[in-house]
DNA sequence: CCTTCATTGTACTATTCGGTACATTATGTA
DNA sequence: TACATAATGTACCGAATAGTACAATGAAGG
């Protein structure tokens, strides 16, 4: 029959765009299949092993935009304050402002947690531990960089559900930039905005 | 037949923790059947209008546990900053220090958030409203008050994320430590273990 | 005792679920 | 052009889904 999509990779993002919208669990077949344009044959023929696979393909293709978005960045960027402030900036268009939400985030606090829970776990400890170690380079001691990644980590979380529920994605940027002055040294401080202007 | 539960009431609470553990779409008859231990029958006798009804009595009734437990002592407590302590201490019970998930938080990030919409978003508004009032008690600026119990609610809502995704309850407790130092005039912080113990 | 009605278990419906089997088609290669 | 194989649509499966219908049961009140 017709050869519609020819790669693998094309569907992961459709694929990632209905999980995050149904969850695991309600993502049916239809939905996929309606959503990725491929029907029953082809999804198992990329996905023997059905929903499962096609949901760790997904989370290892959000571990690899986060790994050269974020990670990286956090890690080994020449200036900790710049790279602080760029994956910031990244992750609000990411999450596009909360209106996106965190498919990790979601698995986290759902039922099919146990399936994923490796990939759950290593999304979130990169993403503390990457922060944290830009925050020493920063000169913060250990304990109050590992507090500070911490809280960040798990305020982008909050600030997602919160400006769901309000409706709202003002409380998003406004979480994100209260993140910008408690993580980069005051002096250093500028609104994005003008950041992106320059 | 046998009448096993004489009240309505009585089911609310395992319905309750159904709907955490498995979500709205994912707490399937049997499982609320099992857990509740009623029938169809019995089900459809109290809940006429089937899961959506059985959900709008648990977000009824978490509701109620919210304005008794922490929206009134916020709003209307005697000391503002007491209040504020014994409501983040109520709180890291209620969630079992992230060992429990927010079920409105959960469903925000849902797609049977339509469905719920009103409820989600009257449990947020009236909890930042709260806390916004106690911190005006405190003598902080309105402005001020709104951006710090904004940050507080959804730090609360992301440490359940991380500390479920961590697997470590401890995550949740230092969360909550730091917004007691946010929220509470350094001076009047006490650490929980003192607080009690006294 | 007897009536009444809230309560309950069970059988049933129609639909959807994830997954399998397989024949068919298209395409790249020789 | 012929072949191998990757890709695809469709028919099908058993299980589970939410919800309905209803008869049977029990307790409470007169």
């Amino acid at each position: 029959m017709a050869r519609i999509v020819a790669e693998r990779s094309d569907v992961i993002a459709p694929l990632a765009e209905v999980f995050r919208e149904h969850g695991f669990e309600g993502a049916s077949l239809a939905i996929i299949g309606k959503a990725t344009g491929l029907g029953k044959g082809s999804l198992y023929h990329f996905f023997p092993n059905g929903k499962e696979e096609m949901m760790q393909a997904v989370l290892s293709e959000i571990h690899q935009w986060f790994e050269d978005a974020v990670y990286a960045p956090l890690r080994a960027g020449q200036d900790a304050n710049s790279a602080i402030n760029d994956t910031l900036d990244a992750v609000t268009v990411y999450f596009k402002s909360g209106g996106r939400v965190c498919l990790v985030g979601a698995l986290a606090v759902s039922n099919t947690r146990d399936r994923f829970s490796l990939a759950v776990r290593e999304y979130f400890v990169q993403w503390v531990e990457a922060l944290q170690s830009a925050l020493v380079r920063q000169g913060r001691a250990t304990s109050e960089a590992l507090s500070l990644s911490e809280d960040a980590v798990l305020s982008i979380q909050g600030a997602i559900i919160l400006s769901r529920a309000l409706n709202d994605p003002a409380v998003f940027t406004r979480a994100i930039d209260q993140l910008r002055y408690r993580l980069v040294p005051s002096g250093n401080v500028v609104s994005g905005a003008l950041r992106h202007g320059k």
